[in-house]
DNA sequence: CTGACACGTTACGCTTGACGTAACATCAAA
DNA sequence: TTTGATGTTACGTCAAGCGTAACGTGTCAG
């Protein structure tokens, strides 16, 4: 065996590290059936059906008359306990509250989670034109403002997260290697990264970083707004009380 | 093998069985160590540990500097995708909202689940004194309002529900069989089950069920106050708001 | 200082739990 | 009817996952 690819599952209890696939991939994909599970996931169906009904019975999954497959109750039961059990989310909703009232818009709170980086926490604001925001939603990290926690990463890790090639999304979007790694050391210099339109044509996304007393990234704080009623000044304005929220998001985590 | 309290595990698959386990336990527990999960399940260290090093690594659970688990941030995702996921919630939480605003007193959503009522949406209200709610929260089923639940279930259903002696939680706790009963023919009859402090001394709770459209029942909506600012004619007007919140709920469902 | 007793962790040989294959029933479309 | 999906059950096989035992470490009490 070559095992090129092969993860080394060192410990890794497999069934359940199957059924955790399971699991999320239903998250992903409400009203999914037995057979399409067993194809992504590429595991047998009587395997996956295993699982579904083990999960079924705790509460975790529902099944629908028509044989489709859900999240089930104990999955918010499961969700509300770990929004008030993980600190940075816990502190930082309030924090990112006051940000978007101030600001008008769109906030959200990432962190880097397996080579992306993860929302896991979000305000928008009432009004009819605003930036979706999605918990659960990964945006790679070498595009758009998020690459503020790409910036603040030690070096050799930083190489690792950076692809060989960079996709294109549109024409504002780096694909020079070293164009990126200058603009990564202008980020970490400004304690900020403005997006005009890097990922969306139309969108401007500004971050900043949530550092722990040692100076290590911890999460980005951002604000995205729709390009055409964001100027100039109001990206600064936007940098001012991003950097006091991370700020006080640091201070109450307890650095 | 007498097999007498042992549950029939058919097609379950028992490790990631005993995984929920863990996971759930944690979710209570926030903050317990390996030692203590292996002693509340009743299974080994080495195979607790095993779990939680597979919740661990998919970021279900994290393992603290001081060796402590707590949930993760893909719990968080995972409730928050369920929450869009499970109709009854998504469909019931603005009602509940607005429903909570008009008494201006904590709102729940409870359903049935594993014998006992559990809380699957709130609605707290901003004032100084309000009564706590708290998704995930279990209550029995023969107490309190929540025996609306009980009222509307098929009656041999209903019998396995009650168990052979009623625990007492205050002087107004209803202990006597024949009594419950009599209640919960009151309670069919009215669609509405007050209760003045059964559970706790100085609670108002007020709970109608939520019906499908042949009469089985899904859910209880329900509004509890405090006794000293809660008249008889406020009861009456939970009742009636609680009524018009139900039915919105059921038609919503698609009934 | 030194037992004594927690804790988490590792190693390993044994067993049974979980696996895949194959066959099944059912339905829908061709 | 045939074809090709679906979900499901049954069963014999095999290795995944188990528990035992022993380890290293830290913290109390004596």
């Amino acid at each position: 065996m070559h095992d090129v690819a092969k993860e080394k599952t060192s410990d890794i209890i497999q069934s359940v590290d199957v059924a955790i696939d399971v699991l999320l991939h239903v998250a992903k994909h409400p009203d999914i059936r037995l057979s399409d599970i067993s194809r992504n996931i590429e595991e047998t169906k009587p395997r996956i059906l295993r699982m579904l009904r083990t999960l079924e019975q705790r509460g975790l999954v529902r099944k629908s008359k028509t044989g489709t497959y859900r999240l089930g109750n104990t999955a918010i039961v499961l969700g509300t306990a770990a929004s008030t059990q993980v600190d940075l989310v816990r502190i930082a909703n309030p924090i990112l509250e006051e940000l978007g009232q101030k600001t008008n818009e769109t906030a959200q709170l990432r962190i880097i989670d397996n080579g992306e980086s993860l929302c896991i926490a979000k305000f928008e604001p009432m009004r009819d034109l605003r930036v979706q925001a999605m918990i659960g939603r990964r945006r790679p990290l070498f595009a758009g403002s998020y690459k503020v926690l790409l910036a603040f990463l030690q070096p050799q890790v930083r190489m690792q997260m950076i692809p060989a090639t960079l996709p294109r999304f549109t024409n504002n979007t780096i694909t020079n290697h070293a164009k990126l790694l200058q603009e990564l050391e202008n980020v970490r210099k400004n304690g900020v990264c403005v997006s005009y339109g890097e990922v969306s044509e139309q969108l401007v996304s500004v971050s900043v970083p949530v550092l722990a007393f040692d100076g290590s990234v911890i999460a980005a704080i951002n604000v995205a707004a729709p390009a055409f009623r964001t100027q100039q000044s109001d990206v600064n304005r936007y940098t001012l009380l991003l950097k006091d929220a991370a700020a006080k998001i640091s201070a109450r985590l307890g650095w």
